[in-house]
DNA sequence: CTTTATTTTTATCCTTTGGTAAAATAAATC
DNA sequence: GATTTATTTTACCAAAGGATAAAAATAAAG
């Protein structure tokens, strides 16, 4: 439970998962305390997260402090560390909630449907988290630049499994001669790459087109021409 | 020249330009002395330059410290700032480094020639950008996730006019029929997304393939996947 | 070889930052 | 409404981090 915390700042390879990839919080933190879960504890945890997401999206771990997200999140540090009584403890937290949206999409690629209906709606799907959660996925994004020091176990577990699954089910696509032959992973990789741009990305777009996915117009043209490019690309 | 302090550290919009798009450096930096590049001080600039872009790389601006950058450079601090007096100013230093060779490439899409040459060489140069310095394109792709407080100002200047004339560029191709009705803002967009995330996501891509783009086989494979998918989708 | 200019080291400063202790306040329970 | 429990505030602390000053060591020039 506690021996994670050289990895963060040395980045030395991890060891322990910290019960990541889904067994939800086992204590997720509180500082003391029995009766759990009062009304103004959950607003002012989710008040946290939401400002901590939104500084460790910027900023990263290391460049992220206490005081700014104290500060968003209107309260004291002290205040704040009552809830998350550290630093990595609230980073944890809010890597263990966006893990959990960002890989849900891939789970449901289903090979009895179509390719072109399951691959399209696995595009909207993830066009969709970069409009809604653009925080969330920079936070992501840099957690993996820095070299992944928390997420690595799960990376080299948890969503390698999804991934090899979901590779096997394109395979049969191809195979079935429903898609052209292109490799699986790539084409995971490549749908990623291009969907999670606009959300870290975001702020170049805006120079350059001065539009956003905040802007329904946009989004919807933009889900549109990634889906149709990618698709023409794909399909037979 | 001091201007800009406030921005890196507060996030507050960028004012002064800092001479930034090419103007190389007005007096790159030096702390004192008439006698310039002698051979200690180009290698010495260089190692530190290497280093901090490194280091960068994995932190960010504000989560590097130049405690790691001189320990990467096997020199002490003040000796590091001997060379560049502040942390902002090196930072400005790799920037400027990146931000030229990330731009080339774009600059020589040539309408004369044929879309699917072009924007094959296009690709092609992208990812091998990737794959000879990937932590640069780190280092870019966190200082935009930061909200470029340094290239806000290139990216609405520089950058939108270079990408503009290319977007004429293929907006000519699609009216000479050469190319599908794309909108060429995404397209560009989308080669950048693919071809820097095999940058930028190295260690995820590592995780669930084992390979790197060090690797020139699977390089080699990488590039010709991506070219053949968006060759496809967009040409006629 | 001196002398002068450049580079490196040592010692130190001030601010920021993650974190704690304990007192003060506010809620909830009896 | 008194008492217990949960929350917030105030006052700190030690370590880390950016930066400077000045001395020491090297290298270059004459």
């Amino acid at each position: 439970m506690t021996l994670l915390l050289p990895l963060l700042t040395d980045m030395t390879p991890m060891t322990l998962n910290q019960g990541f990839p889904l067994p939800a919080e086992p204590d997720a933190d509180r500082a003391g305390g029995k009766r759990r879960d009062s009304r103004i504890q959950v607003r002012n945890r989710e008040k946290i997260l939401d400002a901590a997401t939104e500084i460790f999206s910027m900023y990263g771990y290391r460049g992220a402090t206490l005081d700014q997200i104290a500060e968003k999140a209107a309260m004291s540090k002290p205040n704040l560390l009552y809830y998350f009584s550290s630093k990595e403890k609230l980073y944890l937290a809010v890597l263990r909630d966006i893990l959990e949206i960002w890989l849900q999409p891939l789970k449901e690629l289903d090979e009895r449907e179509s390719p072109e209906r399951e691959i399209g709606a696995y595009i909207d799907q993830k066009i969709r988290f970069s409009q809604l959660y653009p925080t969330a996925s920079r936070v992501f994004a840099n957690e993996i630049a820095a070299g992944a020091p928390v997420l690595k176990p799960v990376l080299d577990s948890y969503l390698r499994d999804i991934v090899k699954k979901k590779a096997r089910v394109i395979r049969k696509w191809v195979k079935r001669g429903e898609l052209a032959d292109v490799d699986p992973y790539h084409l995971i990789m490549m749908i990623w790459a291009v969907t999670q741009h606009y959300a870290d990305f975001a702020v170049q777009i805006d120079s350059l087109l001065g539009k956003s996915l905040d802007d329904e117009r946009f989004y919807n043209q933009t889900r549109k021409h990634i889906k149709r490019i990618l698709m023409r690309g794909i399909l037979k």
